[in-house]
Formats: C-alpha cells, structure tokens, sequence
RNA sequence: AGGGGUGUAGCCAAGCGGUAAGGCACGGGACUUUGACUCCCGCAUUCGCUGGUUCGAGUCCAGCCAUCCCUG
C-alpha cells in the first residue's frame, strides 16, 4: 500500500496527526517545507518526531515557488492598497500544490496536514466535500476553501474530528517533543509580525508617506505609507479624534491617501469577489442562501451568494458587516459544508 | 492702546474651596496559523507663571505671561 505523506510543521498539531495515521496502520512518510531561509528549528523539530515515530522524513525546499505565489503576490497586494490572506495561497499553491505534487512523484498517494476541517466523499455526485472541523473553535476550514477536487481527492486531515485539547493530550500522552509548543500565529514568513518591514526589505522600496484624510478630504495627519493600514484598522494611526476612535475606512494607492473616519463607515452589505473556487458543485446556477465568513475569524453570517459571471460572485448579507476588506477571502457555506468562496474584491454598502 | 474670552497630560475635556472625571492617542497584555477588530491593564504628586487669602486652592484675589476675538 502506498504511503501516506505527513506535512509536518514542526508544531503540536502535524505531530499529533502523524501519531494518529500511524495507529490507523497508514504507512507514513514526512515531509516538511523549506520555505525561508531561517526554519531550521522547526525542521528539526519535525524531523525528530518522524524519528520517534519511526518514519523516514524529508525536506522538501520550495522556496523559490513560495516567493513566486506567495510573497511576491503578498506585496503587490498590499501596495495596491489590499489586504492578502498569504496562508490561503500557501494552501493553494504551496502545500496543497507543489507540496502535494511532489509527495505524490515520491510515491505517496496522498498529503496529511495538521487542519482542522473534515473531507468527506458525497455518495450522491462522488465529489469531494469539504466541511468545518467538528469543534468549531479551531476551525481551519476558511484557508481551506481553495481546494479543488483533486487536491481534496489527495488529502487527509486527521484531527477534523478532535478538539484542540484532544490534540494536547494525546501528544503528551504520546511523549511528542513537540506536545506543549505554542499554537503558531503571526505569518509564517514574518515571524516578528512586522510585515510592513518585511516589504520594504522584499522589495527593496521604502513606503512613502502620504495624507491621512477624513471622508470630506480634510487633512488628518500624516500616514508612513498606504502598505502599513489595512481596513478597519484603529491602532497605529496616531491621529486623536475629539469623536472617538478612528478607523482606517479607505486606501487609495493612486492619491497615497489613507481615509479615516468613525465605525460606522466600515459598514456594508454587499461585495464581489473573484477567483473563485466551488467545492460542490462546478459553478452556481442560480443565488443561493448561504452563511457566510468575510474574515477567517468570523462566525458565518446569513447572506445570498450569487454567481454574477464566469469568475465573479456577489456576496449580499443580511445585516452589514464591519471592515470588508479587497484582498482577504469570502467563503460560502451550507452548515458544516464549505461551498467555495473567492477573494474579495470590491466592497459596496 | 482699550474691551472681552481662554490657558488642566501628546490632543479634546470635566472640575466652580476638600485632596485631578472621561474620551482620543500612546504603551503593555489577552485573543489569533493572515491583516484587522475586540477586551483587559497602564498612562498629570499636578492644573500658564509668581505671590496672596485659607486648616485646605485647579477652583477665591493680585500681578505677570501666552493665545484668541472685537474696537481703534
């Protein structure tokens, strides 16, 4: 039988997953991404549960694709005054593509990760479902959204099932080094958090500092460049409102200007988006009622989903949402099911 | 030059004789496999300056300084 890769962070949750598939008798093999330059620890980290495990474990450097669909997408994004969700592109094109391809040449039939979300089999159509972890706080389903069918077809997620202290316990239980690690935030790539920096160095170029304006073009201040806001956003402004706070409610690259104003300006109802992806089904007939997540950590929200061209979605929610932001993703749901979604990339009240 | 108003933290601002509210900004923390939001904690030994009255002064009085408006 073929085996089954396990990508592995290095954190509590590949691990644990690579214990579980061992005691469902999957033979395994592990691999862990060579991303950036500085991931050495992880990877020995991982290397080292594969050891304890009893499974052979590789490196497997994408380095170059990963700047190609993730960092260079990520700072263009965000000089274009748009917020990206750089884990989605990972998942696309990274771990669930050339990850995936490249487990697969290895001889292994299919990628096991540490998400939680489930893939189940529809009986009725064949396809590929894909659906919300069963304990919705660890959710990992709206980075996932993505996935086509044949990336689905050739996944495993092993803890959809379990709670994240389920995950705890079992990796103590099992003596994995890696049992109590902190859970990973911030981007992978940017691990002090300072993406901002993080662009000027990629790309070289310094941010240029700019207006922050109200709504009726009054000058506020000064911004340090449209890359360092993101909608919605209040701290790091650095402009006192007799009025209450502030929020980042525009960004307009072309002008350099960065519009600020009350909260009740980030209110809208309805967005399109693209690049679209449906899980189901190949694309939408007709609107669908749906709930729906604006940002990853949202609770779905009722809303009517409608496919308005060939890669064009209209997103209409029942109540306005906060903060809407071009950039990040929409994804569509019908109760644990994820339908698809696409990037956002307009916003209108 | 004369008349009036105003001076409290980086900004806005309460306070009206009893020991410096609040908001914004800022800093820290929590939350979080993106960016945000949110929440929690912190943030004026001191009220333009100098004197005076008083047991006690940001609060009353005097002078000075600064600033704004009006009149010449």
């Amino acid at each position: 039988m073929s085996p089954v890769a396990v990508a592995m962070s290095g954190g509590v949750d590949s691990s644990a997953a690579a214990v579980l598939l061992g005691r469902q008798g999957y033979d395994l093999l592990g691999v862990t991404l060579r991303l950036h330059e500085c991931a050495g620890s992880e990877a020995e980290d991982a290397a080292r549960v594969a050891a304890q495990l009893g499974f052979a474990h590789h490196t497997v450097d994408l380095s170059g694709e990963f700047c190609r669909r993730v960092k260079d997408p990520f700072a263009a994004d965000y000089r274009q005054g748009r917020t990206p969700n750089p884990c989605i592109a990972c998942n696309r094109h990274i771990k669930f593509g050339a990850l995936l391809d490249r487990v697969l040449e290895l001889g292994a039939d299919r990628l096991a990760t540490g998400h939680y979300a489930r893939i189940e089999r529809d009986g009725g159509s064949g396809r590929w479902l894909l659906k919300t972890a069963l304990h919705p706080e660890k959710d990992q389903s709206y980075v996932l959204y993505c996935l086509n069918q044949h990336q689905l077809g050739h996944t495993l997620f092993p803890l959809g099932g379990l709670s994240k202290q389920e995950i705890r316990d079992l990796a103590a239980q099992s003596g994995l080094i890696t049992a109590h690690k902190g859970d990973s935030q911030d981007i992978c790539f940017i691990p002090d958090g300072d993406y901002a920096r993080f662009i000027c160095r990629y790309t070289g170029q310094n941010p240029v500092p700019g207006d922050f304006v109200s709504p009726d073009g009054r000058v506020l201040g000064q911004h340090e460049g449209v890359i360092r806001y993101t909608l919605g956003q209040r701290r790091g402004i650095g402009v006192s409102s007799a009025n209450g706070r502030l929020y980042v409610t525009d960004i307009c690259p072309a002008e350099n200007k960065v519009t600020l104003s009350g909260p009740e300006d980030l209110m809208a109802t309805t967005l399109e988006a693209t690049d679209l992806n449906f899980i189901p089904f190949d694309k939408m007939d007709k609107p669908v009622r749906v709930q729906a997540k604006s940002r990853y950590r949202q609770p779905a929200q009722p809303a009517v989903a409608e496919q308005i061209g060939p890669d064009r979605l209209r997103v209409t929610f029942d109540a306005p949402q906060r903060a809407m932001t071009p950039g990040q993703a929409v994804v569509l749901y019908d109760g644990d099911v994820v339908l698809g979604g696409g990037t956002i990339h307009s916003v209108t009240k």
